[in-house]
DNA sequence: CGTACTTATATAAGTTGGCTATACATTTAC
DNA sequence: GTAAATGTATAGCCAACTTATATAAGTACG
C-alpha cells in the first residue's frame, strides 16, 4: 500500500509523501481563495515571469508554462488586449516576437500580489504562532524549490503514442 | 504600496509577502509539474474530500470548493462516468443526492498521489539539505492552513458558513 | 391536507482557455 | 536560389466552467 497518501489526516511517514498531500491540498485552497474574476493562473504566470525575467519569445514562454504554442499565443494576445503586455519584432530574428511586460501589467501584478498577500495573511492569523513561523522559515525553500529548471520529469509531450 | 512585493528576489518584509509570492509561483510550479491528461484540480479536490470527510450532497460539496451547483453536478457527472463516485438518496431528504466515493475512486486517488510524491520526491532532491528540511517541517503548518475554514474573504455570493 | 414558499439538483445555452492541425513568414543550409 | 527548418498565427474542436431557469421534494400555515 502507501505511506500515508490514504483518505485520512495526513500522517508523517517519514516526509514527502505527506508534504504531496499537503501541497496538493494547498493548490486547491489556493484557488479557494482566489476571487472569482481574476486572471487566470498561466496568464498571471507568465505575466509574473516577464517582470522577473524580462523579455522572451512566444514559443519560449510556452515551454516554460509547458502549454503549447498556439496556446501561449493566445495568453499573449489576451494579455496584450488588457494592455499588460507588447509584442515587439526581435532585432535577431524577423519571425519571433519578444513580449514585453508594460508599466500596466507590473502595476497589475503589485496590485494582485497585494490583494493575495492581504488574504494570506488573514489566513495565515488564523494557525498557532509555531505553524506560522514554520511556513515563513520554508520561504526561501519555496522560492528554491519553484525555481528549479523545468526538468522534464518524463509526461508532458508523449502526445504521439 | 506594498511592503517588498517589488521587483527582485523576495526581500523579507516581515515575511507575508516574500511566503505570498513562494505560494503564488508555487500553483504554477505544480501545474507545471503534473501531466496534461490528469483529471483536472477541481475534481481531484471534490474527491479528497470525499475520500476524507465522507459522502456529501451537491451543494455542500459546491460551497467547498467555492464554484457554482450547476459545475458541481458536472464535476459529480463526470466523476460519476469514471466510477470514481457514486450518487446515493440521502435517507433524510429526497431531494437531495449523497455523492459516496467508491474503491476505485479511493484507488486512483492513491494510484495519483504516489505519482506525484514521487516526482516532488526527484524535485526536491535538487534543493539543499536545510531547504528540505525546512519544507518538510512545513508539512504540518500546510495542512493546517488549507484545513482552514472556507471563510469568506469577500468576493462571490456567500456561503452557507 | 392544500396551497405557497423554499431548497436541492438538473438542464440549457454561452464563455473561456486550452488542444491539434495547419498555414504563413522568415531564416538557414546547400 | 530553392528546400528544409523554425517562429508565430489561424481554424476548428472540446472540456469545464458560468448564469438563468426548470423540476422535484420538503416546510409552513390556513
Amino acid at each position: 500500500m502507501n505511506t500515508g497518501g490514504g483518505a485520512g489526516p495526513p500522517r508523517d511517514d517519514g516526509g514527502i509523501d505527506g508534504l504531496s498531500t499537503a501541497l496538493e491540498r494547498l493548490a486547491s485552497w489556493l484557488r479557494r481563495i482566489t476571487p472569482r474574476g481574476e486572471y487566470d493562473l498561466v496568464a498571471m504566470s507568465t505575466l509574473d515571469a516577464l517582470a522577473a525575467e524580462g523579455p522572451q519569445r512566444i514559443s519560449d514562454l510556452a515551454a516554460r508554462e509547458r502549454i503549447s504554442q498556439p496556446g501561449m499565443t493566445g495568453v499573449v494576445t489576451r494579455l496584450a488586449e488588457a494592455g499588460f503586455v507588447e509584442r515587439r519584432p526581435d532585432p535577431t530574428d524577423g519571425r519571433a516576437a519578444l513580449v514585453t511586460v508594460t508599466d500596466t501589467g507590473r502595476t497589475h501584478l503589485a496590485a494582485r500580489h497585494a490583494a493575495r498577500a492581504a488574504v494570506l495573511a488573514e489566513q495565515i492569523g488564523r494557525i498557532p504562532e509555531d505553524h506560522r513561523r514554520a511556513l515563513l522559515a520554508a520561504t526561501g525553500a519555496l522560492t528554491e524549490l519553484t525555481a528549479s529548471a523545468p526538468h522534464d520529469t518524463d509526461d508532458h509531450k508523449d502526445a504521439t503514442a
